[in-house]
DNA sequence: CCATTTTTGAAACAGTGTTTCTATAAGAAT
DNA sequence: ATTCTTATAGAAACACTGTTTCAAAAATGG
């Protein structure tokens, strides 16, 4: 992964500006304002995300990002998408487990890494960053797809008799919000020290472990 | 707690404006800035928490917010503060325990209570509603001392030999963080319902105790 | 009582998301 | 091909934000 900026630029591709881009159907144009939004959230941050410096980056005016996505919540939205998109691939690069605590423990390590990494897009996402967006369905379901793997471990680990827990789902969010609350209250400055918040995000998931699995060595 | 509009607002005090109260002391000036902002916030959100509206509440120019507070952040500040103050009053009302748990479970309740009560400043203290702010060495200790129910559970179960973890503070943040995801996923929009979400965070404290307690009965 | 310092308070600055509105380009119909 | 129609382009403006400026007024101190 030498070039981590967005999913999208895949390829190596450059940056294409509205001029080059438009002559191309509206999906390209789509696709790179996107690609401009997203490197300018990972260069600058959320707060840097405009509509006017995306406009900017794009030598266009700013009536085309609304035609395109109607509203900049539009283009958050897509950001939103790209983070699942990322996410996924992180959690797809974590080498499956025959141990399924294993497995988990690896899964939640990727899902720290990738909040330290894609810092920009973990607030995006989840951390309130644009306060306006709340997911819609569609944004849901891809969040839930992301978390394909976690999905997996409960199910199979449900299958095999190795949970206590009866409902998958629940299982899932309730290992999913204490990874995030650790994650989020570290982001958010309530936590000390870098140090102390590893240690606690270790914790939280040696105790789900603990928890959702059967007693048995 | 006929009014609970603001922890500021006891005594029945009526909201006082700009010139009402700058005869009197600056102290009682700032203090009814605060309160002004407060009936903002829980009447119409983080969002329309404006300087210009607190201005306009207390029939004075912007400036005047500037000379006491410095910035914006430095009265997003106060109501993180108050936020705590409010905090806290939800924990002393939960009745003492001779049962750790079952007093633990009665403050994670009231946790969720506050964050459903107050969720405008749930938003600004932990939520990322005003993303700029961070608390800084005041606002930590204050939300420690907030939590200080918690903490004296977590010394006490120590105490009698009834915690299976070594670090105190570790296990307060565990407790915390853990709860804080469930609600702020939900704030989020990220779990489906409010009854799932309520089951989730009832789980998570479970869980918690679980965890955190030598299994004995 | 005057000199100095501070505070006032309206207005302006720089930025934001979004909407007008005219001129231009694109597409469809004859 | 040439109209007629429709939609887009693109600059400018609107309504809002946090913050700063700067004359005038008020408060303070010698």
């Amino acid at each position: 992964m030498q070039d981590p900026s967005t999913a999208l630029s895949k390829k190596g591709r450059t940056l294409t500006t509205y001029q080059k881009a438009k002559l191309q159907h509206t999906e390209t144009l789509k696709f790179s304002m996107i690609e401009a939004a997203a490197s300018i959230l990972q260069e600058s941050g959320a707060e840097a995300v405009t509509i006017r410096k995306v406009a900017e980056k794009m030598e266009c005016p700013t009536k085309v990002i609304y035609n395109l996505f109607g509203s900049k919540e539009g283009l958050v939205k897509e950001l939103f998408l790209e983070g699942c998109t990322l996410l996924a691939a992180e959690f797809q690069a974590v080498p499956e487990q025959p141990d399924l605590k294993r497995y988990l423990y690896g899964l939640g390590q990727a899902y720290w890494d990738f909040s330290q990494k894609y810092t920009s897009y973990y607030r995006v996402m989840f951390g309130g960053a644009f306060s306006e967006f709340k997911p819609e369905e569609e944004s849901l379901q891809t969040m839930v797809t992301a978390l394909e793997q976690v999905n997996r471990i409960v199910a199979e680990a449900t299958e095999r008799g190795l949970m206590n827990e009866e409902d998958p789902k629940l299982a899932v969010e309730l290992i999913w919000a204490s990874l995030h609350g650790v994650i989020d209250l570290y982001l958010g400055g309530h936590l000390p020290g870098a140090a102390g918040a590893r240690a606690l995000y270790d914790k939280s998931i040696s105790g789900l472990i603990q928890t959702l699995f059967v007693q048995a060595n």
